[in-house]
DNA sequence: CTGTTAGCGCGTTCAG
DNA sequence: CTGAACGCGCTAACAG
């Protein structure tokens, strides 16, 4: 493969005057320019980021590193970082961690060694650990959808605790009493915000506490299945369950079925986040809506405003209203 | 952040020494190693591997380029690529087309640009341009899933023509003689193939070329949904539907509830490819199933082989056998 | 407007 | 077992 010296023998320059003609930067004369050019076709250059980085400590590479690639939620959010970073001239590398702390920390150090300029990142985990990894090497991060405790980092999230609150309270006003979470892992900081929102409901209603039936499990379909099925174990059954995200809440979809119940006619069911656009033929789920997109665009922005080095000022936490979609899911009269 | 020079001062050794320890090359006596490691450990090194790269020529990574990253089979493939790649020590950018070639040579350039040690390409289109932007580099390529013109390069795909063939024998086994099919761009060489194998099986059933009923979209939900619609205005109108592909299938199922049929009572419906698990809470659809996990791990073992040089010999094709599975979609009686 | 010098961080080559 | 010198491909800094 040529490199820059190839070109600027051909040209009859030196390679400074070729590297002016790739990147635009200093004068050159058109003549120049327009041999320079002629050399870069007939050789078929293609200059070498590698080295190019090297020199000017910049890769152009932001890694997003969410925790489940198959879920909507954060395809979305990922859409909304690429085309934040596409304009501004980065790229986006994106990795799944799938929950998993060893994934994670691997990604982590790769990434640090290909000196990415900046981390977007949905850690697995609501601990410190690895924000700290990356803000020892003093490269930038904003945390995406979870809260972390322990250090001092941006953070872009959607209001957890009062989509919740929303959400249930309009299972109350529906006149649902026993109503079932189906909770998220505890380790992760939205999902105790999701339960956090469901007791403040179910307590200002003046349910019973102890009508609070809570379910931990994964934030996937099969977490869903098997809270589902503890749920409807309860005696009297739930008339209404609420899932932590869209992902449990197809799983409950599923034990309800197999359960031999339907929604909303036997059980409501209402969830965090949409569901894959493919899940339904129609929309039908009532859901707390996260602007994911919107998101991530916000979440890149404050990473581009980090690395170019303005507001240098405290961290920030923005966090998103959730909107609250009702549906056919939930029912419209008492049960 | 610190280099290896860093490290060495530290240690009081040289710099090579340290590089000796990191990569566990060359002799270095457990006394030094051990000094070397607790330098690391304080400094917090973390090597550069874009300065290791420039130097070795080699950057440990494989681009794998897709044309749509919410279509299951693709991510399924990306899992095989993904797997394999790891077991050696490679690392994998996910690239997202939309079948956009504007896109895809952006990609390109960029990924060329990175000295990315090979590529695993879906294609947008069947045409010879993009590979050989490639090839011109010397980068080893394999293309997956469609058929290039004019080139010379290694192929991974499912046997399109077979499979389409075997699936409308299926449905002229049922008593269907009028088989709309729903077929994909003109310029991808799978929707070709698929079209062939859909006239093989209806010629030699003996049904009368006329009704041969082809209408060509886009490989999305909307293209199915939109030449759904053609299809139902055909008089008599079809009694069974061929997807070309999972996501047309989806459109055709939306487009005929909205048209108030019912599959597969009313219209059977038969596609190309797995659905998305959260589709249908229970197998539903009747398909012809490529092995896409096995397909991207063909396909990587084939490119890490180009990349170590054996095996020079001619380009292969590899060419999967697809497997029907038959479920309700398309009923089990005359129609 | 163009060129020279030097060095980004690392690993290969060859000496000790 | 350890180190010095050099260069991978490119560009910042400084001439001219």
């Amino acid at each position: 493969m040529p490199t820059i010296r190839n070109v600027a023998e051909r040209a009859g320059v030196a390679p400074i005057t070729v590297s002016r003609v790739i990147n635009d930067s200093g004068y050159v004369s058109e003549e120049t320019r327009a041999r320079v050019e002629a050399a870069i076709a007939e050789l078929r250059y293609v200059p070498n980021t590698l080295a190019r980085s090297l020199r000017s400590r910049k890769t152009g590479l932001l890694a997003l590193i969410v925790t489940d690639i198959t879920n909507p939620f954060f395809t979305t959010i990922a859409r909304g970082v690429e085309d934040v970073a596409n304009e501004h001239g980065f790229s986006v590398i994106l990795c799944n961690t799938d929950e998993n702390e060893d994934k994670q920390i691997d990604y982590l150090t790769v990434l640090l060694q290909k000196r990415v300029d900046g981390f977007l990142f949905v850690p697995a985990r609501s601990t410190p650990e690895s924000v700290q990894l990356i803000q020892r090497q003093n490269v930038p991060v904003v945390v995406i959808d979870r809260q972390i405790s322990g250090v001092e980092v941006d953070v872009v999230r959607g209001d957890s605790e009062q989509g919740a609150y929303e959400l249930v309270n309009l299972l109350l006003s529906l006149g649902h009493r026993r109503i079932g979470m189906l909770s998220g892992p505890e380790t992760i900081s939205t999902a105790a915000q999701r339960v956090a929102g469901y007791r403040r409901a179910l307590a200002e209603a003046g349910v019973d506490r102890d009508a609070a039936l809570v379910y931990c499990g994964a934030y996937t379909q099969e977490g869903g299945y098997q809270t589902t099925q503890q749920a409807l174990s309860a005696t009297p059954r739930p008339s209404a369950l609420f899932a932590a995200n869209n992902f449990i809440a197809m799983g409950a979809f599923r034990a309800l079925r197999e359960a031999g119940l339907s929604v909303p006619e036997d059980v409501a069911l209402v969830c965090f986040d949409e569901a894959p656009q493919s899940a339904m033929i129609e929309p039908f789920l009532t859901v707390a809506a996260q602007p994911a997109y919107e998101m991530g665009r916000q979440a890149t922005d404050l990473l581009l405003a980090r690395l170019s080095g303005e507001a240098l000022q405290a961290c920030q936490e923005i966090v998103f209203p959730v909107e609250i979609i009702a549906r056919k899911s939930c029912g419209s009269v008492q049960p």
